[in-house]
Parts: structure tokens; C-alpha cells; sequence
DNA sequence: TGGTTTCATTGACATAAGTCAATAGATTGG
DNA sequence: CCAATCTATTGACTTATGTCAATGAAACCA
């Protein structure tokens, strides 16, 4: 089987999809390669079809008047991103940049409206794709208005350990800046939390490795954001 | 035509389906009402079906350990919410409570995921709802993240005064207090921020009606978000 | 390798917004 | 219609976080 083809069959947005109808997603998918630190799309601009990670990291993000940056998400091979455009019909709400040299996939709306109309376990993954995003949502939403930097810090740390897999350590997917733009914050005020933490024996850092050393200290500073 | 039936019809949801699965979908909504204040669901609960608003109105929303609330979404007539548990499959993300005696309907998950399935204009026009949802909370987001709390009222009232369809007043659709907090504030901060606009003759205030008498003064607050 | 650029840390300071408390206005039900 | 409750405003104060600037560490590449 072609690559990119098994790549689409493990994707959770392609489950239950017949094995005819996979290959007919391959075919109106587009490959688009970039290399690190490039614009694929900018907020507002017209989007007619969405993109897929097969490999490499993309960020999406806004940016204000005076140049702060928040980072909305971060996505990874298998993860679709710009599909708002297509199915609000309007143009990109954010920007999108990749982090790493990417190759992504493009599906033009119209091929993959054609395509979703006449198959329903791919909408209802659609659907389904799109539910989780509103539900990460309300937790950034969440994050930002009711918690602190350090709560937020924190239950990102625990997410972190959870998505890798390993209880006590976690290793930063990020720059120390970049993390900061997706906090919510600014560099100067994560580097004085996480040195903060750090005294509190709550972590240790070395580099982008962050050692857990307290998990029910750092649960509840996730849950009461007080430090 | 049965009122509910007609009301259902004008839906954007329900736009372009058949007539004959309109009543269909009625057919499995059922009738809710409730008080001013009540709770239609909590943030945890188990989510086997989304509900639309037929009459009043309802606030979505999270809660802080500490008490500190923050508004996501106020939903009028012709609004669904709670979907995200219905296609995420898991529970509510959040908290719902009516702000007006209202008249709900419940749709069943079952009932309404076998609709959909066979219904590519429904599930179409589902996906267009739910990327809205998202292109909204890009703007939520960025308000909370971006824009200091003059900046997001400025945004508000501005956003205010077009729904409305009126150039230079707008009528609060809530409480002072409910404002700070779909503003991510508090009360007092807000009554502070209302003065400080006045004084500058941005705005003048006389209970729940808003006079904006300076809309470019307004604009430039809500983009650069300095008072 | 060495030098340049980017990234991270730290200090001194400024400020937006939250807390606590008191009061005033508005709304509601008996 | 008045008391009681809820809602809004204002003041004095605290605090978290942002700003500006300097320095140190790390990454990059020619």
C-alpha cells in the first residue's frame, strides 16, 4: 500500500471508512511540503479546503496589534487542521506556521464535501473530530480566565506526562517561548514560575526535560492555580 | 403547522432538508421547560443528547474552584447546544443554565445520529454550526489572551450594536455582573472600566442601555485594546 | 572553530486587574 | 408600599503579570 495511504487508513478522522473510499480521499488530497518556520496559511485569508499533518509539527496561532502571540494548537502527524474554513464556508480565523520541516496534505473543499455527502461514518468522524476541538476549547478558555500561569503551567505539565506515557518526567515539545505563547504569557513570566516551582520542589528543569517531582502538589496547583 | 415544527424549520441547522425529515426530526425532540435559574446540565454529566433552545435563553458556562465564573456562550431561539457530548461521545464540558423561563428541546443521541446519517444536508449543516462554534472561540480566546478587559468590552459593544442593527446605541442583553463574566472580570472591575469610558466620552451609560458615542474611538480601543 | 544570532534568565519597575469592605440603587414579594 | 434581597458602584489596598534592560547560555553556520 502507498505511504501516505496507510497513513490515512490510521488516522482517526478515516476510521470506519471503506477501503474504496480511502483511496478516493488519497486522490483528491494534494501533498505540500514546507520546510521550517513557514506561513501555510494567515488569518483571513480564503480557504477553500483544509490541511492534514502527515509529518513534521504546525502551529496555529493569533497574534495582536503589538506583536504577542497565542498559540491556539499544536499539531502532529494525523491531525487536520483549517477545516473551520471549509465547512463555515468562510475564510482562515488564525494563522497557521509549521515548527519543523512538514509535509502536509491539502483537501479541497469541494472534492471533500462531495466526498463526506455520500459517506456518513466520515462525517460523523468529522463531527466527532470537530466536538473534541470545542471541548479543548473550553479548557483553554478555562485555563486562561480562571486559572494563573502557574495552574496552567501545571495542568499542561500533567498533560504532557499523560500524552507520553511516563509518570514523572516530561520532555517540552517547545520552546520555552513557544510554551510561554501557548500559556497564555511572555517568556520573563514562565522562566520566573518555573523557577519558582523548581525552589518549591515542585519540578526540575534542565532544558527542555522536566522532572515531576511532586504530582499531588502539581494537581492541585493545577486544580486551585495558587502557588 | 405546529409552531414547534415551524420554529424548527427556520433553523439554520434544518435549512435545505426535506420536508418530510423535518417532522422527523421533530418527531424525536422532546419538550422541556424550565424556570429562570435552572440548571439544564453540569460540567461532568453524562451527555445522551443536545438540546435547542425554542424560547428563552441560556448561558453556557465554567466555574473556578474559587467560585469565579466565566461565560462561554449565551444561546437565544433557534440555538443548539450541548452537541459536543453527543458526537465527542463522552460527557458535557460544561455547565448550562437558563437565564429566562424557557422552553427547551432535547434531542435524543440515538434518534438524532441516525438522522443525521441519512441526511447529508443535515450533517453538512451540522459541521457548518459546529465550525462557527470554533471560529468563536478563536475570538474568545484571543479577547482573554490578547486584549486587556477595555479592549474586550469595546469588542463587545461593537459586536452589540451590529447584531442589533443599530449605529450608536446598544441594549445589554444581561446583568452588569453576567457582562464581567462572559468578559472574563469581575463586577467591580467593569463598573470601574464603564466610568473610566464615560469620562472619556466613549460611551454613556444609563442602566442596560449603552449610548456609543464614539465608534472610532471604540474600533481603535477594541483592535490596539489601550484605554 | 569561532563568532553571530537566537533563546533563556534575572533584576528593577510599572500597571492592570483582583480583593475586601462599605454604601447606594434597584428590584421583588409579602 | 415598604422591607428585604439582589445588583451596582466606589475607595483603599494587594498582587500577578507585563515592560524594559542587561547578561548569560545555547544553537547555528560559514
Amino acid at each position: 500500500m502507498e505511504k501516505i495511504l496507510k497513513i490515512i487508513s490510521l488516522i482517526p478522522l478515516f476510521q470506519n471508512v471503506r477501503e474504496g473510499e480511502l483511496k478516493k480521499i488519497r486522490a483528491i488530497a494534494v501533498d505540500k511540503f514546507y520546510n521550517k518556520g513557514r506561513t501555510v496559511f494567515s488569518e483571513g485569508d480564503k480557504g477553500d479546503g483544509f490541511y492534514m499533518v502527515a509529518d513534521g509539527k504546525v502551529k496555529i496561532y493569533k497574534v495582536s496589534m503589538d506583536g504577542k502571540e497565542q498559540i491556539l494548537h499544536i499539531y502532529g502527524p494525523g491531525s487536520p487542521f483549517g477545516e473551520v474554513a471549509v465547512f463555515a464556508g468562510k475564510n482562515f480565523p488564525a494563522n497557521a506556521e509549521t515548527l519543523l520541516k512538514s509535509h502536509l496534505l491539502f483537501f479541497p473543499r469541494a472534492a471533500f464535501v462531495e466526498l463526506i455527502s455520500n459517506n456518513p461514518s466520515l462525517s460523523l468522524n468529522m463531527l466527532a473530530m470537530l466536538s473534541m476541538r470545542l471541548r479543548q476549547f473550553t479548557i483553554q478558555v478555562e485555563n486562561l480566565s480562571l486559572k494563573e500561569v502557574p495552574g496552567r503551567l501545571a495542568s499542561y505539565l500533567i498533560y504532557l506526562s499523560r500524552e507520553q506515557g511516563v509518570e514523572d518526567s516530561v520532555s517540552l515539545p517547545l520552546s520555552k517561548g513557544q510554551l510561554a505563547s501557548l500559556l497564555g504569557t511572555i517568556p520573563e513570566t514562565l522562566s520566573r514560575i518555573l523557577a519558582k516551582m523548581s525552589a518549591r520542589s515542585l519540578i526540575a528543569v534542565d532544558g527542555r526535560e522536566i522532572k515531576l517531582l511532586d504530582m499531588p502538589g502539581l494537581e492541585d496547583l493545577a486544580e486551585n492555580g495558587k502557588l
